[in-house]
DNA sequence: GTTTAGCACTCGATACAATAGAGTGCTAAC
DNA sequence: GTTAGCACTCTATTGTATCGAGTGCTAAAC
């Protein structure tokens, strides 16, 4: 190792240019494309040079003897760390993302449904999200509500605007005035408590304050229960999974179905996604290896945390090949995060600084 | 022309053993292959010249001259009209059907959700559903529920069980009684309506019959028709998308990634569905061209419908290769069709019968 | 000392020919 | 009517030669 093996400008320069040509082509590259393509001001053989060094401390890989080089994953680490330029989005990237997402959004469930797509379809990637488990959250309110003979509809409300409902069948039709009066009873003793507060016993001593045959109550009491406990039980979305076929590293079908099949346990998504609580307020890059989840260790994974009202958090990312268009897609990333947290507080109202 | 081309019993035999041996292969069929493994008492070359009839008639092809034979469409379609044996699925297979349908369902979408995914595993195939909008379905209550300071939810409740809601944000926080007296009214105006009957006027029109100042009267209308609106805003159900890869005719990643992006679209798979509306009761098959849509020509969908109570008819089906395990397929279909119409009837009890 | 031109070398990709084998259609014998 | 036998067709495979992109190294140029 002589003096030439440390890292310099002109190496780092080389690397980039190696990179986003990869990253443009999915071929390797050689040197006589980057002497051609960027205006370095060097020659093949130095460049080639400067390369085999690269490679040598780690940077680059070559498939075989008489190739040209891809980046490796400390290679990439490098790029997104200290290479990378932004790239601006277009204006016009920019209005339509933004009129995208504030389309129509009335309801949490379908806010986050029409952000994945919106990710996925402005980076061409697959986009998945999901809203972590927390019991931390909050009841505003429980509801039973009758529907016509013989059935009441129990409805439970929770901060940031979650709503779970649930059927309830009952032999004998209750009397409208009873129902309403369990409602408020339900509704007074419920409404305010953390979900971690709650539990069968909880809501089973209720029926102490309402003096009525268990036959009648028991029913409601299971169906509050359930509905609540419904609360918390989330869903991961993914979408664009299509996106990913267009690309010449996934076309292997064995590779393919595992990376799919990955994705339909929220699990998983959830694990792709929480790696590093940290720096939750930025975008976090997984490369290749670096996930933890083999089928994912030929991909990477670009995430991002997006708090909700007090108690909640997203995470929002996307999946696509390590050499994905990491430029675009922390720009957009940070876009689309910016403009789903508006969304969101519009949708209910800012962060509920009334709570304690 | 002479005798030989018409259609007799042997044929049928050697039609039959060519498809049972493609669908588990996938590789086209030779004389001799027949010859060998099904006990027809033919030697290989009578067993060539039938297949050389077969193919005249159109119920086999040769993708080369030198190579064995493969089904038509024509040759599917007779297959499974006429010469298809169902299996008796195994006692364990309906059993761990049976078991996993009802293990859990509080929810129409859910419902939905839990039968395409256990319809795709037990196939190995894509499936998909649909609850197919029609507007006569009958609003049984609409409420409006006080959640916190500021903010109202709104819930209707339609037939079968669809419950919709929406948040209403409204800069004053009015009286509890309020709400529940315009929570009164508009249940009773609007309760028991056809969801035709039901527009803007309609609902707007309900001012008239509360005095309240139009400020604050308005964001709850609106959102009440924006609510009802949505109930028969119906989505696509997909799922198992993920097997298909296994399967060679879908290595092409170009068709692969057609055939996925049409499953993006609802409009699709209620396409791919409604094929034969009239009759529903059974199970519908399209092979390959006889699909409407281009992408799905060299698939085939197998649907059948199923009546959700008096006013809505769901639709599920699968999609593979046209050479997919039909007599399988068949079976689990008309399985899953039952105890799906069970389970529903279960949940929602019974078909309603109190109407009119 | 650094850069670069030049050249031999490596190795995948492409093209082509030869071969093997599966399957057919046809004819003649049973 | 059935089947054994055979010539024929066509794909898939294998082997061989060639091409070319790209490399590493050396020696000359700067």
């Amino acid at each position: 190792m002589n003096s030439s093996d440390w890292m310099n400008e002109r190496k780092l320069n080389i690397l980039r240019a190696v990179i986003n040509d990869y990253i443009m082509t999915a071929e390797p590259i050689g040197s006589r494309t980057i002497a051609r393509k960027h205006e370095l001001g060097l020659s093949s053989a130095t460049i080639r040079n400067e390369m085999a060094d690269l490679e040598e401390m780690g940077y680059l890989a070559q498939p075989h003897t008489s190739a040209g080089r891809i980046p490796s994953v400390k290679g990439y680490r490098l790029y997104v760390d200290h290479l990378i330029r932004l790239t601006e989005l277009t204006l016009e990237e920019v209005i339509s993302i933004r009129n995208a997402i504030s389309e129509q959004a009335f309801e949490l469930n379908r806010l986050m449904r029409h952000v994945t797509s919106i990710l996925s379809e402005a980076t061409g990637y697959i986009s998945i999200a999901t809203i972590p488990k927390m019991n931390q959250n909050k009841i505003k309110a429980v509801q039973v509500l009758p529907v016509e003979p013989g059935k009441l509809l129990v409805v439970s409300v929770a901060e940031g605007g979650i709503v779970r409902n649930r059927l309830v069948r009952i032999s004998v039709t209750p009397d409208p005035n009873f129902v309403q009066k369990v409602s408020r009873v339900l509704n007074s003793k419920i409404s305010g408590l953390n979900m971690n507060e709650i539990n069968l016993e909880v809501i089973r001593g209720i029926k102490e304050d309402i003096q009525v045959p268990d036959s009648m109550l028991m029913p409601i009491l299971d169906a509050v229960y359930d509905c609540i406990g419904s609360i918390d039980s989330n869903e991961a979305y993914v979408d664009g999974t299509v996106n990913l076929l267009g690309y010449p590293e996934f076309h292997d079908p064995v590779r393919v179905r595992e990376l799919f099949r990955l994705l339909d346990e929220e699990n998983n998504i959830q694990q792709l996604l929480n790696r590093d609580e940290t720096n939750s307020t930025n975008v976090t890059i997984s490369i290749g290896t670096e996930n933890r989840l083999e089928q994912a260790r030929d991909s990477t994974v670009v995430s991002t945390s997006c708090p909700m009202g007090d108690s909640m958090m997203s995470s929002i990312g996307i999946i696509g090949p390590t050499r994905m268009d990491y430029s675009r897609v922390i720009s957009i990333m940070k876009l689309d995060r910016r403009l789903f947290k508006n969304e969101f507080e519009k949708l209910y109202n800012g962060n509920n600084s009334e709570e304690t």
